[in-house]
RNA sequence: GCGCCUGUAGCUCAGUCGGAUAGAGCAACCGCCUUCUAAGCGGUAGGCCGCAGGUUCGAUUCCUGCCAGGCGCACCA
């Protein structure tokens, strides 16, 4: 841990100090203290810079009036140097103000700690598994995935600045129906025949059938079921090498592609099988076997082998999961399309079946529908896949950064509209552009000011210039960068990330027109303008680690 | 029928593990480039936070019911 990291923020060390006052105030109060305590900043600037209203929550079980309370609070807070004023206002709380020259502890832990600055050790250790689209490698990736690449990828980073071992995972269906409706498809194309009713009929199948063939020619003196099998899995490592392609250009890569076919190898099955077993949820009936997951609150049970002998997907689930586990994850992270929220009763079911805690030991995230309007109307056809939207297709579109950016900006149970002629534009419409621009912004001024020979940096930092008011206000929203991170983490909710920096952004726009950095004219260099490059200095460092953890890119020029 | 999600400004959406006057962008109107990136900034206007109850000192936030929309309820994957 770097020293930057260990130093507490003023905040902490002012809520540490309420806790205390609290704490010896026992005798008075009477009643349970909370273990920790969050000062909020307020959204009336005239309310300081911290508030707490932990007076009126404590109240009633201290049967105390809260501004009694209150008063404890700031007789204990009026001694301390940092603070330049505490204020009981209202029914009773206790608005904080921190004196100026206090300030610069934010800023020279941000220099401090560079591109670490926000990292946090919330989750330090916790081995979490985050799986992701699985996209069945049948097709190409659509809007649907496009939002999980996007934000499963986004979430990916946030929980390892939270400290926690993080390994992303692709879940691939490499066995089953589809995948021999898959074959056949690419079989019948090939032939000149219909395709299966049931089969693909996207455009790509053509393609991929004659990419096929220029791969491996004999694919056409084979016949009957050879060759369908010999289309299948052809086809399949042509379409999952083309997902692959697409993700990393996308900027989203996986530690691990989970193949399903390598639950069924070396007898794995059989022994999670014997494992659900012995912990008494399986079961025999009708010829199949079967999980019961209504022990634990899922609406049926669930058949693993059917009764034909075959493996039902619910098998493969239950293994899958299994394998999570016994290879150490404590937290499994799952992300489904809405179309399936279906599942998360029976996952939850499944990881109680296995002894584990389905509150703690499993996470689904279901995400909501992706809509894409251009000029005016929902885009349905896709040439390539036939009635899809592809991921590579919206990123020919709009770009990476702003594909990215948008489908992270929402919280993932929100339906989602992208409207392809805003995210092409260079406006406040379009706030992956906005904040970038703030970025680039900073970085030209930054050039300028080495030019004029202006010194900036962690020994300019001269905290007590900076008192007009939207520094004070842009100082404040920097320091809140790290519990921003520890939230997005806690909560599963990386667009948190996403709200913050475009905060953060507007924050610095208005510093910028109302507190000018650079000498005018023949002005001569002072503190205050290397005080003030130094600010820059360190929101470009906070907007450019915010964007990181979406994975979108801060442009130094624009 | 049962279950999940959503309902906040004219539009697109934030906010909600209960807190002070509910926010942003767009659209409308009025301003700001003779010196740092105007892809920017300021101002005006715009709200029974779906409806009705309940819990609370305090509810857009928590609970119940209802209304509206979306999506699910296979020995399919």
């Amino acid at each position: 841990m770097s020293a930057a990291q260990s130093n507490l923020s003023i905040q902490d060390e002012i809520s540490a100090a309420i806790l205390q006052i609290l704490n010896q105030a026992q005798s008075q109060l009477n009643c349970e203290i909370p273990g920790e305590l969050t000062l909020d900043r307020p959204k009336n600037r005239e309310h300081g810079d911290y508030a707490t209203s932990i007076a009126l929550a404590l109240a009633k079980p201290s049967g105390q009036p809260p501004r009694k309370i209150a008063e404890i609070i700031v007789a204990g807070l009026s001694r301390r140097a940092d603070i330049a004023a505490v204020e009981i206002a209202g029914a009773g709380f206790v608005n904080i103000t921190l004196a100026t020259a206090s300030q610069g502890g934010v800023i020279s832990n941000i220099l401090a700690a560079g591109k670490q600055f926000g990292h946090g050790n919330k989750l330090n250790g916790v081995a979490i598994n985050l799986e992701f689209i699985s996209a069945n490698p049948t097709g190409p990736l659509h809007l649907g995935h496009t939002r999980w690449a996007a934000v499963g990828d986004a979430l990916g980073r946030v929980l390892a600045a939270a400290g926690a071992k993080v390994v992303r995972e692709f879940y691939v269906n490499d066995r089953g129906v589809q995948m021999d409706k898959f074959g056949a498809s690419l079989q019948a194309v090939a032939l000149a025949q219909a395709r299966p009713e049931d089969g693909y009929h996207g455009a790509y199948i053509a393609e991929l059938a004659t990419e096929v063939i220029a791969k491996s020619p004999k694919i056409m003196e084979l016949s009957g079921d050879e060759q369908l099998s010999a289309f299948r899995d052809l086809g399949y490592e042509l379409q999952l090498a083309q997902q692959k392609e697409v993700l990393d250009k996308f900027g989203t890569h996986f530690d691990v592609w989970f193949s399903e076919k390598s639950l069924y190898e070396n007898n794995f099955f059989t022994h999670c099988q014997e494992v659900l077993k012995s912990k008494g949820h399986v079961f025999e009936e009708a010829g199949a076997i079967w999980l019961r997951t209504t022990d634990f609150g899922d609406d049926k049970d669930r058949v693993m082998v059917k009764s034909d002998g075959s493996m039902a997907y619910f098998a493969s689930d239950s293994a899958y999961y299994i394998s999570k586990r016994e290879r150490g994850f404590e937290i499994c992270i799952y992300m489904l399309g809405a179309d399936h929220h279906g599942y998360t009763g029976r996952l939850k079911a499944l990881a109680a079946c296995n002894g584990d805690d389905p509150e703690y030991n499993v996470h689904v995230l279901i995400g909501q529908m992706v809509k894409i309007m251009e000029g005016g109307e929902e885009v349905k056809l896709s040439k390539r896949a036939g009635t899809i939207i592809t991921l590579e297709e919206l990123v020919e579109k709009v770009g990476v950064d702003a594909a990215r950016y948008t489908l992270i900006r929402y919280p993932v149970d929100t339906p989602m509209v992208m409207d392809v002629d805003i995210l092409r534009s260079r406006t406040n419409e379009n706030p992956v552009y906005y904040v970038q621009y703030a970025h680039a912004r900073i970085c030209a001024v930054l050039r300028n000011a080495s030019d004029v020979g202006i010194k900036f940096g962690s020994e300019q930092i001269h905290p007590d210039l900076l008192v007009h008011e939207r520094e004070r206000e842009l100082i404040g929203v920097l320091g809140e960068f790290p519990r921003v991170v520890a939230g997005a983490a806690e909560l599963r909710e990386p667009h948190r990330v996403a709200r913050y920096v475009e905060e953060l952004a507007g924050v610095y726009h208005r510093f910028y027109s109302d507190c000018r950095v650079l000498p005018l004219g023949d002005e001569t260099p002072s503190e205050l303008h290397s005080a003030r490059a130094t600010l820059c200095l360190a929101t470009a460092q906070v907007i450019s680690n915010g964007l990181e953890l979406l994975g979108v890119s801060a442009p130094e020029k624009m």
